[in-house]
DNA sequence: GGACGGTGCATTTTT
DNA sequence: TGCACCGTCC
């Protein structure tokens, strides 16, 4: 293939740097719409075409499955493109239909066949489809090839009948799911139990590592894993077997790293793992022919509920990086050029994200012009803002055939407030979609179905037995279910063990017995055939032979009409899945299915109004943006208003609220809003509304802006620690890297680095023996003792 | 085993 | 307010 730099050409000064680089750490703080997918896309072929770097030494890891798959489609576009010029001298879009054809074939199959481009967890996965038998957990727990992935409700599930069941403890107190947060949270962190016990000596948190300890014996006593152990498990795999990460290590030469501020300490683990072969960054040095290239943006965590810890990002540089001052540093890049959006709404954007002490200094500068004035609006209440936005709405459409109702969004902080808009929206006839919602592989008849697969694939999911043993309904009711698991309990295996034995069916399942032997040889046979039947016939089977087909069919009911036309999609799936993997096989799809969150096969009517959180909003752009619900207590939300930690990720949701926008942004909040029910309450305008520069935003009435509140009323709201801008200690010129400290808690240390400027600042501090801790000398006492 | 009503709960949620 | 879940009753 003969190369051409093109691809690179179309890139500006810093993203070029970035995509150039070779070898070595490298840390792009990219801002919102600089065009860091762009960056990502163009590295991989300037490895692969200019650096000769083979496609399969290639590791590029996204957060999610929409981010893969449009980095995939990119890579393959430009891949066709220079090979198009190479080829045949011509544009891709000039060559005929079969010619584009054929070279896109040839551009799948010799490069992206290759890469490995995924989410963390289902690389993991794809991981542990060939290592996983290597692995014995610390409590000598093992697994097997054929794992399930539990899903977050299999996961609640099974903590749940570890609190009632095997505990005894007051499921009101020990709520499955916050249970279950605690136990992911600690995962997370890579707690065991006994070391979640240690930090948390209390009675609760002695309970909770016991449900944690036994929750553990329970996925694996099911041969599943759940969505933190896909990642946890290859991370403690690495440590205990050399050979593995090895491995590996040679076979991921060059890692990519997507939304780097997203990364939790696990996933950080696995990162330097695999880049240091265990070896520790501060001892690794040999980067011949490899990288690793991380790229994020601060600005935008908003993830740390889920575990996230952007302080990884801003410790980047100290953990790979030379650490040198950003004029020095050759191990990080900023890309601050936005090609989004007005400067207007950047400059509204820069001022918000300015309030935020925890950051590395950016800036993003805009390449439009200044664009429309940003409205800001006090409703009544909801309905009435509901009501300003829709008529706003309507209004630009009209005046502007440019725009289409698919360019505008309107974003909030909790589904719940979807409802007010949902209705004055269907009042004016408008089309719009409600992002979020139930996923397709959450809805009840597919995870029944998937019960079904699973058991086959796996019969000791002893989960996915229990959920569909009777459904449709056999007769196997309660009585019988608990003398089954009963035994099983007994003997210590699991309940399939005793379902496919007909002598012991016959002595425990009484009535039952005779659907219950039925149903074990149906799913034997199913077992029995795995490996050379293909998953759609297996499928086909049990819609049919289970009568789950039937039973919908019957009733007839609209809902269950429904149901059908989601199951015949199912089918589709399992076909559509193994016409695109030739080696297809249960095992894949049902992982595939676990880690596919899809719910956007809205294709057939796409030019409607967008309604989502600002979660949802993440990596988005529209024209018009309505960032509505902006009242204290609500965005931010009140469970924030305590914790300036917490207010900060306000801030930041907020900030990619705004940066969402490319041509026009409204603001909105109302002065009562129903919460549920009835109470009505008087909310004060968000504090995020007074941090906005006042010259920038037009008022539709009075009082809606609010005055930038006073240091003291912004003190009293945040209790918890508070900057204190006059303390000695807190502007960049009291510190210098080298300089040693003194930190009440941690002891001695020394900084290593110092983020932000002026009086923002953050130190890094590495304490011997402790490691290195992100410290805001505003909020923390430390002593300069050189 | 299913229909019914009472009770309690209620951010965000990439996988 | 709206729902999910549970226990009760037939």
């Amino acid at each position: 293939m003969v190369t051409t730099v093109d691809f690179l050409q179309q890139l500006n000064p810093s993203q070029r740097q970035a995509v150039e680089h070779f070898c070595g750490p490298l840390l792009v703080v990219a801002g919102a719409g600089s065009g860091k997918t762009r960056a990502l896309t163009a590295r991989i072929a300037n490895l692969i075409l200019n650096r000769r770097v083979d496609p399969g030494n290639i590791l590029a890891v996204t957060f999610t499955n929409k981010a893969a798959r449009e980095m995939k489609e990119r890579i393959e576009k430009l891949f066709a493109e220079q090979e198009a010029l190479a080829r045949h001298s011509k544009p891709l879009h000039m060559l005929s239909e079969y010619e584009q054809i054929q070279l896109r074939s040839y551009v799948y199959k010799t490069f992206l066949k290759e890469l490995w481009i995924g989410t963390f967890h289902s690389l993991c996965s794809r991981i542990l489809r060939f290592d996983i038998e290597k692995y014995q957990s610390p409590d000598g727990q093992s697994w097997t090839k054929s794992f399930s992935i539990f899903d977050e409700s299999d996961a609640q599930s099974l903590v749940k009948s570890i609190v009632i069941n095997q505990m005894n403890l007051d499921d009101r107190k020990f709520n499955p799911r916050s249970v279950r947060f605690a136990i992911s949270n600690a995962k997370n962190q890579g707690q065991t139990p006994d070391e979640y016990e240690e930090a948390n000596p209390t009675f609760k948190g002695r309970a909770i590592a016991e449900v944690y300890r036994y929750y553990q014996r329970g996925l694996s006593a099911n041969n599943a894993l759940d969505f933190d152990d896909l990642i946890r498990v290859p991370v403690q795999l690495f440590r205990q077997n050399e050979q593995v990460l090895d491995y590996w290590h040679r076979r991921f030469r060059h890692i990519l790293v997507d939304e780097y501020q997203d990364t939790n300490r696990t996933q950080y683990d696995l990162i330097q793992l695999l880049t240091t072969n265990g070896k520790g960054n501060q001892s690794f040095d040999d980067w011949k022919n490899r990288s690793v290239f991380v790229v994020g943006d601060a600005d935008q965590s908003i993830y740390s509920f889920r575990a996230a810890d952007f302080t990884i990002l801003m410790g980047f540089q100290k953990e790979f990086g030379d650490g040198l001052a950003d004029e020095e540093t050759e191990t990080l890049v900023k890309l601050e050029e936005n090609y989004r959006s007005t400067s207007n709404i950047l400059d509204v954007a820069n001022h918000l994200i300015e309030n935020n002490t925890e950051r590395i200094e950016k800036i993003l500068r805009a390449t439009r012009g200044e664009g429309d004035a940003i409205f800001c609006h006090r409703a009544d209440n909801e309905a009435m803002e509901a009501e300003y936005v829709v008529s706003q709405i309507r209004n630009l459409e009209m005046k502007n055939p440019e725009l289409n109702w698919k360019d505008f969004a309107i974003l909030y902080r909790t589904n719940v407030q979807s409802r007010a808009m949902e209705e004055v929206l269907t009042r004016f006839s408008i089309p719009y979609k409600v992002v979020g919602g139930l996923r397709f592989y959450d809805r009840r008849e597919i995870k029944d179905i998937l019960a079904y697969l699973r058991l086959v694939v796996n019969p000791a999911d002893s989960v996915s037995l229990k959920r569909i043993i009777n459904t449709p309904r056999r007769g196997i009711g309660k009585t019988t279910l608990d003398n089954l698991d009963k035994a099983a309990a007994e003997l210590e295996v699991p309940l399939w063990d005793i379902m496919k034995d007909e002598t012991s069916l016959k002595t425990l399942a009484g009535r039952a017995s005779k659907s219950a032997i039925a149903f074990s040889r149906m799913v034997s046979s199913w077992q029995e055939r795995a490996d050379t039947v293909s998953p759609t016939e297996i499928v086909q089977e049990v819609l049919e032979n289970t009568g789950y087909l039937e039973e919908l069919k019957s009733k007839g009911t609209e809902e269950d009409l429904n149901r059908i036309e989601n199951i015949q999609e199912l089918y589709s799936a399992v076909a559509q899945f193994e016409e695109e993997n030739e080696d297809a096989t249960l095992n894949t799809f049902l992982a595939n299915a676990a880690l596919s969150s899809d719910n956007d096969k809205d294709n057939d009517e796409n030019n409607q109004v967008t309604l989502m959180t600002l979660h949802a909003s993440k990596g988005l752009e529209f024209a018009v943006v309505f960032l509505v619900g902006l009242e204290q207590g609500l965005f931010p939300s009140f469970r924030s208003l305590e914790d300036a930690a917490a207010i900060e990720e306000e801030r930041r949701l907020c900030y990619v609220g705004i940066t969402r926008a490319q041509d026009r942004l409204f603001l909105s909040h109302a002065r009562e809003r129903r919460t549920y029910g009835h109470m009505r309450e008087v909310s004060t305008p968000s504090i995020f509304l007074s941090e906005l520069p006042r010259d920038y935003i037009m008022t539709t009435v009075p009082s809606a802006l609010p005055e930038r509140w006073a240091t003291t009323t912004r003190e009293a709201n945040l209790k918890n620690p508070q900057p204190n801008l006059n303390k000695p200690g807190t502007h960049e010129d009291d510190w210098s890297v080298g300089v040693p400290v003194n930190h009440k808690a941690f002891g001695e240390g020394k900084v290593t680095h110092i983020f932000g400027a002026g009086n923002k600042i953050c130190l890094a501090i590495h304490f011997p023996g402790i490691g290195k801790k992100i410290i805001d000398p505003r909020t923390t006492t430390i002593e300069r003792l050189g």
